[in-house]
This record gives structure tokens, C-alpha cells and sequence, in this order.
DNA sequence: TTACGTGCAAAAAATTTGCAGTTTC
DNA sequence: GAAACTGCAAATTTTTTGCACGTAA
């Protein structure tokens, strides 16, 4: 456990979720000056690969960059907002039996899941009908 | 309606799926040795615009690169073996009423949608356990 | 013909790797 | 002290952009 990987830890946990590689280090930047970004990238790979943190594309609204959260309880689906680009998180029970089936009906041990859902979110839809 | 876009769409028709854009364009060269890769991202973005093509990130067993689909009727969920690699797909009718319940319950109006998930598949499992 | 699409070259963005030196336990 | 981690520089991989020319409708 090295200074860097707690600050970037603490980083991660204390957002409210969905950072990508370059924000992250800027953040962690403004605590150590020094902390390398290849440092970024590796401990993101270590804390993805022991299940700390989940890895999001939230459809690619732009560029084909990575987004970090740290796993929660109970997972959760994103949607994203192609309109203003903002992101909701949905929890849902189907979503958790859904998870079940998959397991049961293809002996499919689950160890990430990731639903993304592409759309308009409700005020979006208002505006793009009204020609706003 | 270019040949370079009637070439592409072909080739990812009659492709079992989950091609990525290096794939594409080599196959693509085959026909076409002056297809530019440019044409193939170029294509590929309009496709995806459009609604035609779903893209996946199967996530990411292999490096960052993103795969491409033809629209199915019906979505389906890629299951992703961390072990061996292999991808399945998974149809249900729980998915069907999870997304009903997204737009129902917040008004969102889904586009796309995409749900991957991670793991061990049968063979795996047994294997793994067993240190084969 | 005219708007749109393509190839080429080059750039940008995102991520990975090799290696030597530095920390952590 | 040994194993693991970091920074630096450079390389890879994936994708995007500018521009002049070519092509489909």
C-alpha cells in the first residue's frame, strides 16, 4: 500500500462516481504533484482486476475514453442522455433476476456486469419534441 | 450509397458479429484493396448514428478496442468468459421487462442499450477449480 | 452539377511497456 | 533485503481530423 494508491483510492471513493483515467489524475495531481499518470492507468487495472472498481464506457457520448466507479453494494444501470449527455443510475430488482437467470440458466459464473442504457432522458424529450 | 458502404455493411451482415474495426477493414481489403481504414471508422460511425450496428466493448478482455454488431431484432446480452475468452449471447424476456421499466419508471426513452457481462462460463468454472 | 464521400497524411487521444531507481513491509 | 511499486520516456493502439480530389444521384 503506497501513498499513491491511497490518495487515488481515496480519490475514487470520495467522487461521486464516474471518473475517467485523465480526471482522476488531475485531481490526484492537486494533492502530489509528482504522481505519474502511468501510475493512474496501473492502479486502475489492479483495483478492476480484484472487482474495487467497476469500468463504464456510459456509451461513448464522447471520445472513447473509460469511466471509474467504486463498486457500490448493489450494482446499478446507467443511463446516459444523448441530448444533454447526463448520467442517471437505476437500480432495479429485475435487473438482480435477470443476474439469477443468467447464472442459472448458463451455469455462468457472474463476476462484473455492466448495463448501459443510450437515450433521451425526460426533459430531453420535451425539449427535442418542442424544437428546443 | 457508396460501394465502399455497401462492401462494409455486407461483410458485417454476414459476420457472426463481434467484429472490430481492424477486423472489418481487413476483411473489407480483401474485396477492396484501396478501402482506407479512415472510411471503415467513418462508416462504422454513421452505422452506429443510425441505429444500425450496436457497438460492445465485451468488456475489454482484449485491450480497449471496440466490436461492432448488426442490430438484431431482438437485444441480447454478451456474456464475456474472463477465463477463455469466448462470448455468448443470452435472449430474455426479464431483460425485455427491465427495459420496459426503465422507461416507464423514468421516463426515458432508450435508443440503445448494452449489457455485458464478465465471468466464468461452465467449462471454465470446472476447470479452474480443478487447476486445469 | 453539387453535395457528399473517399483516400492520404498527419494528429490526437487513450493506454501500455521497458527499465532503472525507490519504497514498502 | 526482497518483492513490489513508481516515474520517466517512449512506444502502441485506437480513433479522429484537414484537405484536395473523386463519385453517386
Amino acid at each position: 500500500m503506497t501513498h499513491q494508491r491511497k490518495l487515488l483510492v481515496a480519490i475514487i471513493q470520495a467522487a461521486d462516481g464516474h471518473l475517467d483515467a485523465l480526471s482522476l489524475w488531475q485531481r490526484a495531481q492537486e494533492q502530489d504533484p509528482t504522481l505519474n499518470k502511468v501510475t493512474v492507468y496501473r492502479t486502475l487495472g489492479l483495483l478492476k482486476r480484484y472487482g474495487l472498481v467497476d469500468e463504464l464506457d456510459l456509451m461513448h457520448l464522447e471520445g472513447g475514453k473509460h469511466y471509474y466507479e467504486a463498486k457500490a453494494q448493489r450494482d446499478h444501470i446507467h443511463l446516459a442522455c444523448t441530448h444533454c449527455g447526463r448520467i442517471q443510475e437505476f437500480e432495479s430488482l429485475l435487473f438482480e433476476k435477470l443476474k439469477g437467470q443468467i447464472e442459472r440458466d448458463r451455469r455462468f459464473r457472474i463476476q462484473v456486469v455492466r448495463v448501459e442504457a443510450g437515450g433521451l432522458c425526460e426533459q430531453c424529450q420535451s425539449s427535442v419534441t418542442s424544437g428546443r
